[in-house]
RNA sequence: GGGCCUUUAGCUCAGUUGGUUAGAGCGCGCCCCUGAUAAGGGCGAGGUGUGUGGUUCGAAUCCACAAAGGCCCA
């Protein structure tokens, strides 16, 4: 008889391979036709809310791996948080408006951006926005992530662009908004203002000319020994920025010397005298003496053709690797020099117009380009004799993407957010503290920055935006920036979107008869700038949150890479702060960067960027899922072939595991076994359902504390340990070989069916689609439909003895005790496996005494042939070893002389009575009749 | 240059308030099984805890400095 066909092996559909590239995108379809989402939503409504509110990502491209980890993170969070009964919409949002679209558009179109009409750019700009906005709505729902997908939120929407205007009211109401020069990239030939994104650096060649700036101001208490005329000596490359100057910056902690070339005095810094007496070929010179920086802070010198002070600052910027260490500062025309000018109460001179060409600032240089400018001003200077050296340099210098000509600093107007205003900084810090910043050095992070930070410029000279709400008098060039004028726009915007204000005139967007406050007259024009997107994301919890009464302001979770300190996380503070007085959010969690194998950044010139789209293509959704739930995300995360090669192992462990429940519990049925069952269970059942609701304790805690990694360690660890290698190991005989419906396997099965609906629904946040798969293939009736519709599982109910804690310690320890024993035996040929082997133990009471009743219980847990259970006074036998670790514990193993039972393959004393099945055992004996008997 | 962060076996992670020979799992090597079978089981080898110095009777754990890498700035 062939035995085979009388064991209940396992039977299921769930295939061992995955083959998740095509199942995926089946089980994504059955969540969409099922309308699970929509479904789980109508189920929680009502109850209480968390909302994780998405931040927007940018539509210009593909997903990229950091984006994956962004919201395959989310999805994790929102599916835990719903089956733990919260109401949890996850609406995803998109940043589309913005700077790189509208760059992308002008180049792939080839289009002059003075010469199209701004609808019409815009239309463009939109359409690229959707169009790349469709692709990474499409990845994203690949990935697995549940959300209304149907209804995200854009920046472009008319209700967002109108709450854009609302918030910009609101800041102007409270008096946070002002107006202000500020240097920018301007680039002369387009006349236009730059972004650091439309910037390239190429070599140029410059003037490079020392100028002597000469001292009003004595300074007889440093160098008493002086008695030649004195000057300051600076180094410039951008002589034309010369009208410019109000100030000279030194390095506070330099020294700096005087140095006297026979005729004339000059103040440098002491590290670069040598390199400067070589450069500009100075040989007989005497130093007269030597100064610190910050002495000589407050000195003035006299402007070289202009009738104006040049005050002498100290800047930590300054730096002595090239020049003279005495920087010429022309706060109207660069970056650092404005921020000593505000430091400073400097004057802002901007001697040069959108052409490029200087004004009537530049007095005697008035009308001409900057580079003639250059020639003239090094003309002037040498006349007047206050050159000391010209020449000229190659060097790296800013310029133009769009015509590739040098770029100059330009100080033009500019819409601020004033920190300062009504303590908005003060209050920003203070609410910081309240919210819960996990990892927690995110708060250290975010306040030193905010503390650092100076007002936010919010406009930007571009099209593609939401425009500032703002008119200007034609006439007297009064600044018309009014809340009841900007609530009109507001209204508009609702209707009719941002377009409107490109395609309307300024009178037919004003109220009628609408006069200028200051002068009566009745001619506007409107503002051209449009807002930073930075500000338009910063706004997306009222435009989101606040807007939607599904959602909750404040949210109580924002999820974002580290980056988003400076970013999101700040500018959405910073108007939440302005208007509400509150944070946006209550908790802010950040994740890590993803990098390469190495370590290293992914960077397309590197050649080390890993796409998503091929992670998925090669490996599966769920592979990339349970990657990043294995990893600590609080750092940065290293991917490469070797790390997912890995994590696809560890997956097909965790999918054969679940495989094996499945395959053996074909013919349970839950409905029927459930309750009944329960004082069947043998202690070892009991001991596995215990571990399994610690289990269950540990994961929870792990999930409500974000620590997914925990969470993937704790149920792999449990379904290749205390699973694949144990209990199911343990299991299989009573599984194969008991009669079908015995008590005895029913309990097994029972077990098996407790574990499985705790671990299906563990692993579902992470797991997402191999969970849905098993769930479609459990052979009986689902409480659901869809996996994603349970709820987090309560304990099992079933109590383990506490006394026997203990005792279930040592069984566990013996076990990997004797197998060492085996395997020493396996190794000297003596046994081929556990099954053939006789265990003898010899213990010391109590321990004796815990165990003697329990032969059969650790024959089956040791998978061997018998155990026998001897006081040790009776003797012990030869070659009887003794762990390390249990002293007490005496280990004897020798092969049995049992013979094997043909069906159930254990080796036993007695074969059974019954002709008819004298090959097995008699409890296979007794199974076979049984299964006669049905037959 | 500044702020914040990371650095424990080839890989992914644990390591309670500093206290005995630093733990898992995977991978690897060897072996067993062939009734989870492109599966399953056992055993084993892998770590000068990034480095240097310090505090301490004692440090992966505290302090300082350094190196490599990351994010954000300058």
């Amino acid at each position: 008889m062939n035995y085979r066909d009388t064991l209940n092996l396992p039977k299921t559909n769930f295939p061992m391979k995955a083959n998740l590239k095509e199942k995926e995108p089946e089980i994504l379809k059955f969540w969409e036709d099922k309308e699970i989402y929509q479904k789980l939503n109508k189920l929680l409504k009502g109850k209480s809310k968390y909302i994780l509110h998405d931040g927007p990502p940018y539509s210009n491209g593909p997903i990229h791996l950091g984006q994956s980890l962004n919201k395959i993170l989310k999805d994790i969070v929102v599916k835990y948080k719903t089956s733990c009964g919260f109401y949890s919409p996850f609406i995803p949002g998109w940043d589309t408006h913005g700077l790189p679209n509208e760059k992308a558009t002008l180049e792939t179109y080839k289009i002059n951006r003075k010469e199209i009409n701004p609808v019409e750019l815009r239309e463009r700009c939109k359409t690229s926005a959707l169009h790349f906005l469709e692709i990474q709505k499409s990845q994203f729902k690949r990935l697995g992530i549940r959300g209304d997908w149907e209804h995200p939120y854009l920046t472009l929407n008319f209700l967002y662009e109108s709450t854009i205007i609302k918030i910009f009211k609101e800041l102007v109401k409270e008096g946070y908004i002002y107006k202000r020069l500020k240097p920018v990239y301007w680039c002369s030939t387009c006349e236009t203002a730059l972004a650091e994104a439309e910037i390239e650096y190429k070599e140029k060649e410059s003037p490079s000319i020392f100028v002597k700036f000469p001292l009003k101001d004595s300074l007889e208490e440093f160098f008493p020994k002086n008695n030649h005329k004195t000057y300051v000596l600076i180094w410039t490359t951008t002589p034309w920025t010369l009208p410019g100057n109000v100030a000279i910056a030194l390095n506070p902690e330099a020294y700096y010397l005087l140095v006297n070339d026979g005729q004339e005095s000059y103040i440098l810094a002491e590290e670069l005298l040598y390199l400067i007496a070589n450069e500009i070929k100075l040989k007989n010179y005497e130093i007269l003496g030597k100064v610190k920086g910050k002495d000589l802070k407050g000195k003035i010198c006299k402007h070289p053709f202009f009738e104006r002070d040049s005050i002498l600052i100290t800047e930590e910027y300054v730096t002595l690797d090239q020049g003279t260490g005495c920087v010429h500062t022309a706060p109207g025309l660069g970056a650092e020099d404005y921020e000593a000018a505000l430091k400073y109460s400097l004057p802002v001179i901007v001697p040069v117009n959108n052409q490029g060409i200087l004004n009537e600032e530049a007095g005697i240089f008035k009308n001409l380009f900057y580079k003639e400018a250059n020639l003239k001003i090094i003309e002037h200077l040498k006349e007047s004799n206050l050159l000391l050296y010209n020449s000229s340099i190659t060097h790296s210098y800013p310029h133009c993407w769009r015509c590739r000509d040098p770029i100059i600093f330009r100080a033009t107007k500019q819409w601020f957010v004033a920190m300062d205003i009504k303590k908005l900084r003060e209050n920003s810090l203070e609410q910081i503290k309240k919210v819960k910043w996990i990892p927690d050095w995110g708060e250290e992070r975010i306040y030193n920055m905010l503390q650092a930070r100076p007002d936010w410029c919010i406009s930007r000279q571009r099209v593609w935006g939401v425009p500032i709400p703002v008119f200007y008098c034609k006439n007297c060039g009064e600044i018309i920036c009014a809340p009841d004028i900007i609530k009109i726009v507001e209204d508009l915007f609702l209707k009719e979107g941002a377009d409107v204000w490109f395609k309307k005139e300024a009178k037919e967007i004003l109220p009628l008869n609408f006069n200028c406050p200051k002068c009566q007259k009745q001619e506007f024009e409107k503002e051209n700038n449009i807002f930073d997107v930075w500000f338009e994301s910063g706004v997306s919890h009222e435009a989101v949150c606040a807007n939607n009464p599904e959602l909750n302001w404040p949210a109580d979770l924002y999820l974002e890479g580290s980056d988003q300190h400076r970013g999101w996380f700040q500018l959405s503070l910073i108007p939440a702060v302005a208007v509400r007085n509150k944070a946006p959010y209550r908790a802010v969690l950040t994740h890590g960067w993803v990098l390469d194998e190495q370590g290293i950044s992914m960077h397309k010139s590197l050649g080390n960027v890993i796409d998503p789209n091929e992670i998925i293509k090669e490996y599966g959704g769920d592979i990339l899922r349970l990657f990043f739930s294995s990893v600590d995300y609080t750092a940065d995360i290293k991917i490469g072939k070797n790390t997912l090669k890995q994590i696809s192992e560890n997956y097909r462990k965790i999918r054969n595991t679940f495989r094996f429940i499945l395959g053996n519990l074909y013919d349970f049925n839950p409905s029927r076994d459930k309750t009944a069952l329960l004082e069947d269970l043998s202690e070892l059942d009991l001991f596995i359902l215990q571990e399994t609701n610690q289990l269950l304790k540990k994961v929870k805690k792990a999930y409500d504390s974000f620590q997914f990694h925990l969470v993937y360690t704790y149920l792999h660890n449990f379904c290749v340990q205390d699973l694949s290698s144990f209990y199911l190991d343990i299991i299989k005989d009573t599984l194969y070989t008991y009669s079908a419906n015995s008590k005895e396997r029913k309990a097994v099965q029972k077990t098996l069916y407790e574990m499985l609906n705790a671990l299906i629904i563990m692993f579902s946040p992470i797991l997402s689609f191999t969970m849905e798969e098993i769930w479609q293939n459990l052979p009986w009736d689902k409480p659901e439909e869809s996996i994603q519709l349970m709820p987090w599982p309560s304990l099992i109910k079933v109590e383990f003895p506490s006394e026997l804690e203990e005792k279930w310690d040592i069984i566990l320890s013996l076990r990997s005790e004797i197998f060492n024993c085996l395997e020493k035996q396996r190794i000297d040929k003596i046994i081929h496996k556990g099954a053939e082997a006789e265990v003898e133990l010899y213990l010391e009471p109590p321990l004796y005494n815990t165990l003697r009743n329990d032969e059969e219980l650790l024959r089956r847990i040791f998978l061997v042939s018998s155990v026998s259970i001897f006081h040790p006074e009776v003797g012990l036998p030869e070659g009887i070893v003794s762990p390390k670790n249990f002293p007490k514990i005496r280990i004897f193993i020798r092969k049995t002389k049992n013979q094997k039972c043909q069906r159930c393959w254990n080796y036993v004393k007695e074969l059974s009575r019954d002709p008819e099945f004298a090959d097995v055992c008699p409890h296979c004996g007794n199974v076979l009749e049984d299964f006669k008997a049905k037959k």
